[in-house]
DNA sequence: TAGATTGTTAATCGATTAACAATC
DNA sequence: TAGATTGTTAATCGATTAACAATC
């Protein structure tokens, strides 16, 4: 995907964020809002607040601050939340069934049908109302009810051919859960959360946190070793 | 958390890739790999990965390449995958149990010792060979076993909460999977996947392509037109 | 030697932040 | 009017990329 969009990727990824806090501002019954109290929910400074908004228009007015009701409607309508987004999973494991009953896509507009499996004691069960049906069923569902968006959560070896029975079948957004870099064409919108990927840089962290826990320890003993020497020469 | 990192964290996010190709490099049986080859697996050019390793150090050689073995066993160090990281689960909803049954954490040294719930029903389950206590006795167990990473995966207006007794348990790092910001102290850190924002993000990419493709369309249906009237006025 | 490939320097690119006139 | 807050310009920051001498 060459991203032909007019938005940077850093502001674009803020937005959802700008638009949770409406809605509990809008909750809350407060007409508007500033640049800085939206800032402060997205962990940005109010400068860049109004840089990412200043994309999308002249949305606020100086001296006020932003309508909530209206910055809202605005963000929903650029994001495309109110469209109704269907999509398949392909991968009945836990990460799959987990992804089909998350709670949180729905408000977001996205409509897991069915999931998809090759185990034959996958086949049949269902995941909350949802179905999971065999691979082979894939491109016949997505073809029919133009499905435009593939989850994939199979296992790390069978992710790139599912990847390409999706593109096969007229997919054009896949979101990867698999650990693996997927190759697909130009005008197919691939996304991944490589969760194997991030544990190894939190475990990059931890691993220097441990180091400089053991510093201070070690720094704290020998405080605590003078302490006692203090206590030895005053004599007491 | 202020971040006293010494390597910029989007090169620290590619290194676990170059260490994944590294695996499959060594597999194969390969004792050499350029910077070019890893930067195909991670999606960058060959400059960009030279420039991530040698935040490292120098490990290749001029006019050779990279050790396989030798850049592996360095990149497995760096990021400490080889230390056991023990870490517990908040939340055992099926986003939970999934990345408590997650095949590929362990490799990378995670150790998810325990799951945590406050729902009856789910108490005293099992997770493969990983039960579900309550969350009153979340302190007690790190206490006592060091735990180091906490993952939380309840609902979202709990995360805060259960966020709260993790860093009062002791516990270094959070890994939050609930779509809410949340507040720790500085030493505590922090990281987040929040699904819901990624999908939106998602959902903007979808209208967007919706979009062009109508556009696509009626060029198209006028170009068929164009055809039809050309056909008529070849009036045959 | 010729060819391959590194590590590093310098140039480029793009995003963040500070500052402020304009506006309410 | 005084105070608050916007949108935008310019400065800053940091990461990416290109280029190349050094090395094998």
């Amino acid at each position: 995907m060459s991203e032909r969009i007019g938005i940077p990727r850093p502001s674009l990824a803020r937005l959802p964020l700008y638009y949770r806090r409406l809605l509990l501002a809008i909750e809350e019954g407060e007409e508007v809002i500033s640049s800085n109290d939206l800032g402060i929910a997205a962990g940005v400074p109010a400068a860049q607040v109004r840089k990412d908004l200043s994309h999308l228009g002249e949305l606020g007015r100086a001296g006020i601050g932003y309508d909530t009701q209206g910055l809202a409607a605005t963000l929903q309508d650029f994001l495309g939340l109110a469209n109704d987004k269907d999509a398949v999973v392909v991968g009945a494991g836990n990460l799959g069934r987990a992804l089909a009953a998350y709670p949180g896509f729905e408000r977001y507009g996205l409509r897991i049908i069915a999931l998809f499996d090759n185990d034959p004691a996958k086949i049949g069960t269902t995941v909350g109302d949802k179905q999971v049906f065999p691979v082979h069923k894939l491109g016949n569902l997505v073809q029919r009810l133009n499905v435009q968006m593939g989850i994939i959560t199979v296992p790390v070896d069978q992710a790139q051919d599912i990847a390409d029975l999706m593109v096969a079948s007229g997919i054009e957004v896949i979101w990867n859960f698999s650990p693996r870099r997927l190759h697909v064409p130009p005008h197919i919108l691939l996304e991944s959360e490589d969760l194997a990927a991030r544990l190894a840089t939190l475990s990059y962290h931890i691993t220097r946190q441990r180091l400089s826990e053991q510093m201070r320890n070690r720094v704290e003993s020998s405080a605590q070793e003078e302490v006692m020497d203090e206590g030895e020469s005053l004599g007491n």
